[in-house]
DNA sequence: CAAGTTGTAAACAAAA
DNA sequence: ATTTTGTTTACAACTT
């Protein structure tokens, strides 16, 4: 049955140290740093009509494509924000001279009924306003790093194009593979400034408030993998707001990306597709146009929503002389009145609009590396996303059925998911384990109530080798708890850490080890001696005491909340905290005319449901991690305030949503510990 | 910085 | 004799 072998343990064990340290070639992007193209790129008219040009041409086209729906969305929005004023708009960068500037005045009218129904949405709390203020900031950016990007790509073209031709004639495949390698490229960096976008906006949604004196953040490079643990760390940089420098190790991999992708051609493309690891990365990999066009914001008295002397607030661009100046006019010109809620309500769609975009083209991306992949390399690699997501999303009806099957080879990590149309909590997969042995502590001590996500994410868990963020103590406890008799053998223990979790499926010398050493160690645990044998119980007292302390003011809170329900949780639980504020479902207007969304509505209502069953029935999940239930019934909150072991989390939310700018903080009473109570 | 937690490795012993 | 189970120590990484 189990094999583990000493020396399986050494070799592995010794590959699971090194994690914190990872990332050690730092690439710099030069290429795209620098931005070297000041000059437009020449028109595209020197090799007549040979079929290499037009083959570039076509790549060209989706490019342009690309990067006009792009912009219409943008441009959509701009509209409805500034209720239909003029689109004028301060661009520090001149259009460019190809259709881009074309897509950029096409109006995208909004119609009356829109409006007002933005319009009778009711009040976002401050916090949200700020946030989705810097939302609006960041569309601009990525447009004109769209534009940017546009620009280079368009001289990378001409660069092939002569290059080929002064190769000569090449034989007709090549030129075609080539020509749909620049695609990929264009999808692959598309989807990695969408995806950026996502997780900015879902970051700033939840997460961040920026005073208006405060310098505003600095781009978080985001990590490669989507891991539990990765988002974890990311959430806690990002959340406590200063220094953004030991993140340093974070984006080198990104950074490589980028460079690999953009300013060079044949062998990098390979590389890049060849290497899953590479375009995992790619997934969540800052750009860096982007970080240089955040520069701006480090210096002092920067503001998302002020910028050479302007106001940036959407359709306002009312010249203010300096700083001091902008945040009165900031103050007073937008104030929190209906206006302004409505103009963020229709931030809001924005994002989700992106989000559905970001759907889409990593949809695109995964059938172009398909095709790419199939044509170019051994045929092993056939992804099998779209099983994988259905698989992880909220199927919760699903368990038992194939305890020991292991669908995915972990030679074969899959190709980018499509996170953003799952179901929320769910934990998408991506990285898995290809991602590296990481040595964080993503110990249960804050309030994921561990019963609850592993229900939540058990198919993710069965399925990724990603490991699962509770301790090896609160899993054992878990364990036995989960038992019809509340005891377990050793043996079932392990048995049932290796139907649980894919991720121990591996190392079993290693975490086997581990087990056992916990339940040596911890006092919770407690031998009893059996007819056959000794089975494992839990003190639950013990336990309980293990970590009396709560956590306040702990922004790993938040973190760990957001890793174990990756990040579609965050913005679900600001959507609907907004939506629990106006007692107006989002989903309704979300819903019209956009199906995706219309999903995600359905699988927030889901998962709301789910965590009614949990609450009502015995698990004491009351973490913030199922906030956006409570906050989508506040009549909840009323419940318990007394009793911390259930109420606070909800309540805080609810509360704490419109009270002070550190919000975000706040869920911090409630402890696992406390939750996990046993009926 | 110290103390505490957690994860990993490993030595060792008793039981199966 | 080997494996499993259990205990213990040590240490690194991390948090408080």
């Amino acid at each position: 049955m189990m094999q583990e072998s000493g020396t399986e343990t050494k070799t592995n064990g010794s590959a699971i140290q090194n994690g914190s340290s990872s990332g050690n070639h730092l690439l710099e992007c030069g290429a795209l740093r620098e931005g070297r193209s000041n000059g437009e790129a020449p028109a595209v008219d020197l090799g007549a009509a040979d079929l290499a040009h037009a083959q570039q041409q076509q790549a060209l086209q989706v490019a342009r494509q690309l990067l006009l729906q792009q912009q219409q969305q943008q441009q959509q929005q701009q509209q409805q924000v500034s209720g239909l004023k003029s689109p004028k708009r301060n661009d520090k960068q001149p259009a460019l001279q190809v259709p881009v500037s074309v897509a950029m005045m096409t109006p995208q009218v909004i119609t009356p009924q829109q409006m007002q129904q933005i319009l009778q949405q009711q009040v976002l709390s401050p916090q949200q306003l700020q946030v989705l203020l810097q939302q609006q900031q960041a569309l601009m950016l990525q447009q004109q790093q769209l534009q940017e990007f546009y620009k280079k790509q368009q001289e990378q073209l001409q660069l092939q194009l002569l290059q080929q031709q002064h190769a000569g004639k090449q034989p007709k495949e090549q030129q075609q593979v080539a020509t749909q390698q620049l695609a990929f490229q264009q999808q692959l960096l598309q989807m990695q400034q969408l995806q950026q976008q996502h997780l900015l906006s879902l970051q700033r949604q939840g997460l961040l408030t920026i005073q208006p004196g405060q310098p505003a953040l600095p781009l978080q490079p985001l990590p490669q993998g989507m891991i539990p643990t990765e988002l974890q760390q990311l959430w806690k940089e990002v959340t406590s707001a200063h220094t953004a420098e030991e993140t340093t190790g974070n984006n080198h991999s990104s950074l490589d990306l980028t460079t690999t992708c953009v300013s060079s051609s044949a062998p990098s493309k390979t590389s890049l597709i060849m290497n899953p690891h590479a375009s995992t990365n790619g997934q969540l990999s800052v750009h860096t146009p982007k970080r240089e066009s955040m520069s701006h914001e480090e210096h002092p008295h920067s503001h998302p929503l002020y910028g050479h002397g302007v106001c940036k607030w959407p359709g306002c661009e009312a010249v203010c002389e300096d700083f001091p100046s902008f945040l009165k006019h900031l103050n007073s010109e937008h104030a929190l009145d209906d206006r302004s809620t409505a103009q963020c309500r229709v931030q809001m769609q924005v994002v989700q609009q992106l989000e559905l975009q970001l759907a889409k083209d990593k949809e695109r991306l995964q059938a172009m590396m398909t095709h790419l992949h199939v044509k170019s390399t051994e045929p092993k690699a056939a992804p099998q996303p779209l099983n994988l997501v259905s698989s992880v999303t909220l199927s919760k009806s699903a368990s038992e059925a194939s305890p020991q099957s292991l669908p995915h080879t972990p030679t074969t990590p899959t190709a980018p998911l499509t996170p953003v149309t799952q179901g929320p909590s769910v934990i998408t997969t991506t990285s898995m384990h290809t991602v590296g042995p990481i040595r964080r502590r993503y110990s249960d001590k804050y309030n994921v109530p561990i019963s609850s996500d592993i229900a939540q994410n058990q198919e993710f868990y069965k399925n990724a080798e990603v490991r699962p963020p509770f301790t090896y103590a609160s899993l054992i406890r878990q364990a036995i708890l989960e038992s019809p008799e509340k005891q377990l053998t050793l043996n079932e223990i392990y048995n049932w850490f290796t139907r649980m979790f894919a991720y121990f499926r591996r190392n079993a010398a290693t975490w086997k080890n581990a087990v056992r050493h916990n339940l040596s160690l911890h006092k919770c645990f407690v031998r009893v001696e059996n007819v056959k044998g000794a089975v494992w119980t839990v003190d639950e007292v013990e336990f309980q005491k293990r970590r009396p302390q709560k956590i306040s003011g702990n922004p790993s809170l938040i973190k760990n909340m957001q890793s174990s329900h990756a990040y579609c949780t965050p913005l679900n639980a600001a959507l609907q905290a907004s939506m629990a504020e106006n007692s107006i479902p989002l989903y309704t207007t979300a819903s019209m005319g956009n199906p995706t969304l219309g999903n995600l509505a359905s699988a927030i209502r889901e998962e709301l449901n789910g965590a009614m069953e949990h609450t009502n029935s015995n698990e004491s999940d009351s973490s913030p991690g199922r906030s956006p239930m409570q906050a989508v019934h506040p009549v909840h909150v009323k419940e318990e305030p007394l009793d911390p072991e259930e109420a606070e989390g909800p309540l805080s939310l609810v509360t704490t949503a419109n009270h002070s700018p550190d919000f975000d903080h706040d869920r911090d009473y409630e402890d696992e510990a406390v939750n996990e109570d046993i009926e």
